[in-house]
DNA sequence: GATACTTTTTAAATAAATAATAAAAGTATT
DNA sequence: AATACTTTTATTATTTATTTAAAAAGTATC
């Protein structure tokens, strides 16, 4: 492992701001940590506050030691504007990703740098609570060898698939237990710890540093092993009741189809996910059907996952290509449920499935125009996530900031 | 046609307070419309400031003949508070709901009590922009019969069918023309005009005066001679990008169905609304199927509609009954995708179709059981209307308000 | 009638916006 | 290239708005 050195102040006192309710400082705290520098007028677009209340923000929160001038910038006919960021040990934040078949872990500093690696542990999530332990002090090894003292972390966020519920700290997929798992890692680690689904998590990745940035109303589809959705309504992260909203995969798409791991069948899961393009793929190889998916794998069909069938699709192999373009249709179809129910701006496709893209996205634009009403399918702008497999470890880390910088705000309106 | 008595002030001119940018006392007068009477300390609740602030408001409001004292409330214990509303002439608001075959306009006070009848105009909406004519000559007649001075009219709310964007004016089913039909309405009264799609009109009726007041994350289904669906999500109702959220009706249920009028085919609208249910019975009586609805239209079969089949089951025929139970089946099966997306509080149904709740109720919670995933399905909570065929007009009047109250508010959050 | 609880009123303190001014940097003109 | 002008940002002093705190007064309950 290599990490790179980390300045932390001797004391390694969280500043009083992050803790004390002051609401505005810790808004401008908020906006560098997301943009990185800005100068007054750009605060003021998302703090709504004078210019001479900014100002003696800025001054305050300079000598406090929490955010440095960083030179000035550029003008377009004027003064140039004073450049201020937050300071990198201002804060830190862990991040965590746990996924499918392995968790990984890495740690952000005040101006959102990633300031170690994305340390991978191979864990298998299927395994319940029993992972916990290993997380953490997986984890907590990593912090050590940072140098960061424990009381400059502002917490923990972990991403995760499954039926998440943020508020309480339950997963009523994965790792099931008496205490919810979000209370257990939060007692382990003696920090504050968020979970959130992984779905939403890229969507939330998407609406602060993705193609959702200045949208109000989008879809983030996550394709992985499962299918997910991240919900950004009116330029917010929505969860339902329970935390549970978007669970796009377990839509009925097919009449007495498969059986879905939820119990139900014909779920799109269980014709459009990643783990189902292995699961046809493998039964019909099996079967004796021939394609270059057995060279890539060196015929160990067993082994066959979604990236293998992509690649072989690349390739050009026609059996990879027709599995692929039939999961677009599904995908489509099912899309355009969505489409008719939130007319959204805007629909991401994130995920490994949305690496095949160009095989995928001809039929979904398809079965859209079959499917939908034209006034809401015909404008349709669908894209391809930017972010790749960054967005999760990113979108956990805002999402844990955001959930303590913005607690005891008031959200009447 | 009778009218009631209704008070104005001589000059009739619309308050200062209601053209300029005062949100505070906007946002006192708009509770004080919610709510009817309410004590500081009750608005305070709503608008957030502290207690001097909000009682030196209401005294200003109340030296410029926008509200009144009424009294004293009740008290567990201490000082009786006072209690204020809204004087009933500080403005009106103008509400029209125009239906598939009838039109009906009511006018409100700033007590939010409807002071006219609902006069009702039978007219035909697929008749496009011909029936704006008569609409605004009915209205205007009624406006000039109660001898309010047309400044002291708020605004005109219209709710109707179709996809509706209630931001630039358009219906992109009915009464489609050059410019936006609201424009034209807009035009022809010489006032402002709001128009919404009725699905949605009647969520926020139930937002703001029904089941889903004190809810954040609601779905309010409206079936009548189509489905409808009005999305709360956060306390706010939901539009979309151009307005047309919420296309329930649309969703693709059967592979190859009936016709749609939107040009699809097998959408939930051809089996599970009140026109597709007309339709069928319409069919099958025809081909000599043998009820107690023949009875009840004299065996003039065509009359056959949705509320006589509700009348035919309740009074215990089998057929309606069956064919009310499959249509709670197929609307089962919708609201199972729409309980796994939104993960809603409550799911509230209205429209003439929720007259037959005891017939679709158990097919609908029946179908949510096999069709939802156990944890989203298991607690949901579904309720009737308790509205009725008020909603329409209750709410685009309160669409109204708030469209003028809220301007220029700062929505940054 | 004492006590507890509320609401209203008043005065004092604080917070933040506005306005005025100054400073810096680019642009246009000569 | 020097000058004036415009644009943008920063600083300060002033004014305004709003909250806090405290007191006063009213009302229900025991």
């Amino acid at each position: 492992m290599t990490f790179s050195t980390v300045k932390y102040s001797t004391e390694g006192e969280l500043n009083l701001v992050m803790q004390k309710n002051n609401s505005q400082k810790r808004k401008i705290i908020k906006q560098l940590f997301l943009h990185g520098t800005m100068s007054n007028t750009e605060i003021i677009k998302y703090v709504k506050l004078s210019t001479p209340k900014i100002i003696s923000l800025l001054n305050e929160l300079k000598t406090e030691g929490l955010i440095e001038e960083l030179g000035q910038g550029n003008s377009s006919g004027g003064r140039r504007p004073n450049l201020y960021g937050n300071k990198e040990d201002a804060f830190y934040i862990v991040s965590i990703s746990i996924n499918i078949y392995k968790t990984s872990v890495s740690i952000f500093n005040a101006k959102n740098q990633k300031i170690t690696g994305e340390h991978i542990l191979p864990l298998t999530i299927s395994h319940g609570i029993s992972i916990i332990d290993p997380i953490v002090a997986f984890t907590e090894n990593i912090i050590r060898v940072t140098q960061i003292p424990r009381e400059m972390i502002l917490g923990i966020g972990i991403e995760m698939p499954g039926l998440v519920d943020s508020a309480t700290g339950i997963n009523k997929t994965y790792m099931i237990s008496e205490t919810p798992v979000g209370d257990l890692f939060s007692q382990k680690f003696g920090m504050e710890v968020l979970i959130e689904n992984d779905a939403k998590t890229r969507a939330f990745a998407e609406l602060r540093f993705g193609a959702a940035r200045s949208k109000r109303n989008v879809l983030a589809i996550h394709i992985d092993w499962g299918i997910g959705l991240g919900i950004i309504v009116n330029g917010k992260l929505y969860k339902g009741r329970d935390g549970f909203a978007g669970e796009f995969g377990h839509l009925p798409m097919v009449d007495n189809g498969i059986l879905c791991q939820c119990g139900k069948q014909g779920c799109l899961e269980t014709i459009a996910s990643g783990s189902a393009v292995a699961r046809m793929v493998i039964e019909e190889m099996k079967e004796g059907r021939s394609s270059m998916l057995g060279q890539l794998v060196d015929d160990d069909i067993e082994k066959i996952e979604i990236r293998k069938v992509v690649q072989a699709a690349i390739l050009g192999d026609q059996y990879s290509i027709s599995i692929l373009a039939n999961v677009g249709h599904w995908l489509g179809k099912g899309l355009a449920y969505l489409i008719q129910i939130f007319n959204p701006e805007l629909i991401i496709l994130g995920g490994r499935m949305s690496e095949a893209h160009q095989f995928i996205l001809p039929p979904i634009q398809q079965a859209i125009q079959i499917f939908c009403i034209p006034e809401l399918g015909n404008n349709i702008q669908i894209e391809v996530s930017e972010l790749g497999s960054h967005a999760g470890i990113q979108g956990v880390a805002a999402l844990m900031l955001e959930h303590v910088l913005d607690r005891n705000q008031d959200f009447r309106c």
